[in-house]
DNA sequence: GTCTATATTCAGATAGAC
DNA sequence: GTCTATCTGAATATAGAC
């Protein structure tokens, strides 16, 4: 890898564009944060940045897919521990899950990027908005899958359809970050827990 | 009332240009829908119309004001005939909740006014920000009256929280509305009621 | 009290030189 | 690959006409 000094550097370059934005993101919010303070960041005009990322909108939604990537990550290597039989219970989906909610409670600047662009996307032709149409399909793919094993081992309701599962669970992740942006007293990570705690058959425990 | 003519005039126009930008926030998006478009649907220039609200986001804020304020008023008129004994299964407040969220259901340039301002309001600082937390503050503080009187007459599970039972439902609504905008055969109201389905009782069915 | 015209400021994006 | 220069278009401020 790495066959010419130019394709590294522009990937080593990308990833600190990255970086920085998030950092300023974080700092002075989503909006504030302008291609040219990003630029000044790294020490290139706010054309050199554009070079690398085409718009401001491409450069947000890069930052959210290292995010993705990371956290997908992570959640392997988790999963690849678990007990099936304890789902709901403190291993499997559901407590990675809770834990990248966690996670997100200790990088607000993250978590408002995404709330906002998330927002943004909404409008019809919007340059996000297949990125976020193509994500909730691959996580809601997901989370079914791990849902339905959840509940062939008892620890979910079975009278509850898996995709109603899914599809509220990453709705209330959301309304959470959002609520959560407005008040940052609010545990969202043990809101939500509450939640899962629901989908336990009545009589188990 | 109406003692000077210019007074009600002002009104009048105040309304008919929250109405103009409503319609045009439908039909171009949010984003897209700029005080000079506004302005000139109502016949004015954009300084003329920034003398009735100050600001776009003012002129926003007071949209979501006016609506806030329909749907007050139709919930207070249903809450007047309710039967206490019967919450959670077709009247009372949860019921009334559905419904507001039904009808957002048939208007997506407010629900993509009200998801957009409120991810903006996130930003530390932003006017809006004071509109959204005492707007959460009201509506949880009625919600959880109302939760805590469903619980004692059985409808609701007496071992919830009602805080978390009120913040929950808001974060549901709004995370709802987002994927909704992202996705419209979603059906929001349907899934938020299953979702009030489990916080009946074990037993009482 | 209501509104227009103008000017300023600042954002993201683009063209083409180096 | 990066810059300078420039374009477009937004919001807002000011001065003052009606």
């Amino acid at each position: 890898m790495a066959q010419r000094g130019s394709y590294a550097k522009g990937l080593a370059k990308r990833e600190q564009i990255i970086s920085a934005a998030l950092e300023i993101v974080a700092e002075r919010g989503y909006r504030k944060a302008t291609v040219r303070e990003i630029a000044e960041a790294v020490d290139l005009s706010p054309a050199g940045l554009l070079h690398y990322f085409g718009s401001r909108e491409a450069l947000c939604i890069a930052i959210l897919e290292a995010r993705d990537l990371r956290d997908s990550h992570d959640a392997d290597e988790a999963l690849d521990h678990r007990d099936p039989q304890r789902d709901n219970t403190g291993h499997g989906f559901f407590a990675t899950f809770l834990e990248v909610i966690a996670h997100n409670a200790t990088v607000p600047g993250l978590v408002q990027l995404y709330v906002q662009l998330a927002a943004e996307a909404a409008e019809p032709g919007h340059p996000a908005r297949a990125f976020f149409t193509q994500r909730s399909r691959e996580l809601e793919g997901f989370a079914i899958r791990e849902i339905e094993t959840a509940q062939r081992s008892g620890s979910i309701r079975q009278d509850l359809d898996p995709r109603w599962v899914a599809r509220t669970l990453y709705a209330l992740a959301d309304g959470f970050q959002t609520a959560w942006l407005l008040d940052p007293s609010i545990d969202m990570s043990a809101d939500i827990k509450v939640f899962i705690g629901l989908l336990a058959p009545p009589h188990s425990g």
